[in-house]
RNA sequence: GGUGAGGUGGCUGAGUGGUCGAAAGCAGCGCUUUGCUAAAGCGCCGUACCUCAAAAGGGUACCGAGGGUUCGAAUCCCUCCCUCACCGCCA
């Protein structure tokens, strides 16, 4: 959520930095403001008659006390009172109008963001690992059934298309791949493990920025009003939702494994195959609170960190940013971590690392104390680190041998007990 | 799921339908006293929003949330949420 205030001071500014994501949303903000505007005048009306109503029931008070009859008054302070409930409805309307805009407007992309309108346009920062030579590879769906690693077919069977289900020494690697990543972040990156619950409240996923806008792609349990996570950033960064934190105990640096929810409501026949894109995955994520002044700093190594996992592996990556155009509704700054698909001879976002500054924090109410004891909001940021679908293909197919067996990476091997998959 | 108790400022904890934004204590900050520490004394000490060019100042709201009764609600009524205890069920 923007502050209003920035709206109301510098609507051009903000106009032109919502431009460059291209859409509508710049023009919402002439809305904003024409509400925003009846919305105080309302509410300097509705605050001067609570002050009459308070002085004058005060004096009933007193009159009493003195024996004086107090009828006449009371019947000014009646008038006074319909018509603060008048108003009353009328400021909450508007206020409840004001907030429904603000929640459909995007997050201004930080002055440093490439300006562009489509992912095409999104500038690689760097890359890393051995690109493995074509050798006719077999992409992650041929070598996995053939090794029996998954089932796509039979997982159908048990909940639709877009399931996956692994099996034998491909449940195995997963396993071993989440192991590895949480201990890499919490013994070499500094972050708290966090188990979180997997279904959120309506309000958490207000926080996060899912709802309103995205309700179509969550999964949701209406009788009960709490809905399926799609990302564990979702219960981890709400966490310390409306509290106050102290600037000392900044940054709070969180990772977490969690099965994702995802509807991919729209996404029928879009990058598809195989397990790149499912309702239900694992993820392991990468979740700081952090002040405004150290966030950026922040940003830079939470990517780093999230790239640690595909250099231990030995993956072939690129590091690219999003473009204005490209960036989500809440992030401020992201950068996308692609890991190399010789199966399909293309990139797969196996992470994306965004910056919200205060866009979540606004929304959630978390603030912390900085040193002069003022209460600002924080900043929060995440990142994959890593999604295990893509990991898995990326991994399986770069390391595939002549015979059709897999070889494992040698960090990975304590986690899954053998050297190979045969 | 059932029964009972309860939700008040950073914490503990009073609170009569009217001068209660809320006693008191603790913690915190400032000052005084003091060789230092300690102790004592005095003062300050919530948040959000509105108003104001800004500061100062003024105002409104907030005692779990939302409704209601009333001239007036932390206080009375209703609904919901949460916490605690016990019982039931259960991996």
């Amino acid at each position: 959520m923007l502050d209003i205030r920035l709206i109301r001071e510098q609507p051009d500014f903000v106009k032109s930095r919502l431009a460059t994501r291209g859409g509508e949303e710049a023009a919402k903000i002439d809305d904003v403001l024409r509400v925003d505007a009846e919305r105080r005048k309302a509410e300097t009306a509705l605050q001067q008659l609570n002050a009459d109503r308070k002085r004058l029931s005060k004096e009933i008070g007193a009159e009493r006390a003195k024996g004086e009859a107090t009828g006449e008054t009371e019947a000014r302070v009646r008038e006074i009172g319909s018509e603060i409930t008048r108003l009353g409805e009328q400021t909450t309307a508007f206020d409840d109008e004001q907030r429904a805009l603000l929640l459909g407007i995007p997050n201004l992309p930080d002055e440093s963001v490439p300006v562009g309108k489509e992912a095409s346009e999104n500038p690689v920062i760097r890359s890393g690992g051995d690109k493995p030579e074509p050798k006719g590879a077999l992409d992650h769906v041929a070598l996995g059934t053939k090794l029996k690693l998954f089932d796509l077919e039979r997982a159908a069977k048990l909940s639709g298309s877009g399931f996956i289900c692994f099996t034998g020494a491909g449940a195995r690697l997963e396993r071993a791949l989440i192991q590895f990543m949480l201990d890499l972040h919490t013994r070499e990156h500094g972050y708290l493990e966090m188990s979180p619950p997997f279904l959120v409240r309506r309000e958490c996923m207000v926080g996060t920025t899912q709802l309103p806008k995205f309700e179509d792609d969550m999964y949701g349990l209406e009788e009960q009003q709490l809905f399926l996570a799609p990302t564990a950033e979702v219960p981890v960064t709400n966490f310390y939702r409306e509290e106050i934190l102290a600037a000392s105990e900044l940054p709070k640096k969180f990772v977490a494994y969690t099965p994702c929810f995802r509807r991919e409501a729209g996404s029928a026949g879009r990058e598809t195959r195989g397990i790149i894109r499912v309702h239900q995955f694992d993820k392991v994520e990468l979740v700081k609170i952090t002040t405004p002044e150290e966030s950026k700093a922040e940003h830079k190594a939470l990517t780093a960190d999230a790239e640690r996992v595909v250099q231990s592996l030995g993956l072939h990556y690129r590091v690219i940013e999003l473009c204005t155009g490209d960036l989500g509704f809440g992030s401020a700054k992201t950068y996308d971590l692609e890991a190399w698909s010789p199966g399909q001879q293309a990139y797969l976002e196996v992470s994306s690392c965004s910056n919200y500054e205060d866009f979540q924090a606004r929304r959630m109410n978390l603030r912390f104390k900085d040193t002069e004891g003022k209460n600002r909001f924080c900043h929060t940021l995440n990142g994959s680190g890593l999604a295990l679908p893509r990991l898995f293909a990326a991994l399986i197919e770069t390391y595939q041998r002549a015979d059709g067996s897999i070889a494992i990476p040698e960090k990975l091997q304590p986690y899954f007990g053998a050297t190979e998959i045969r």
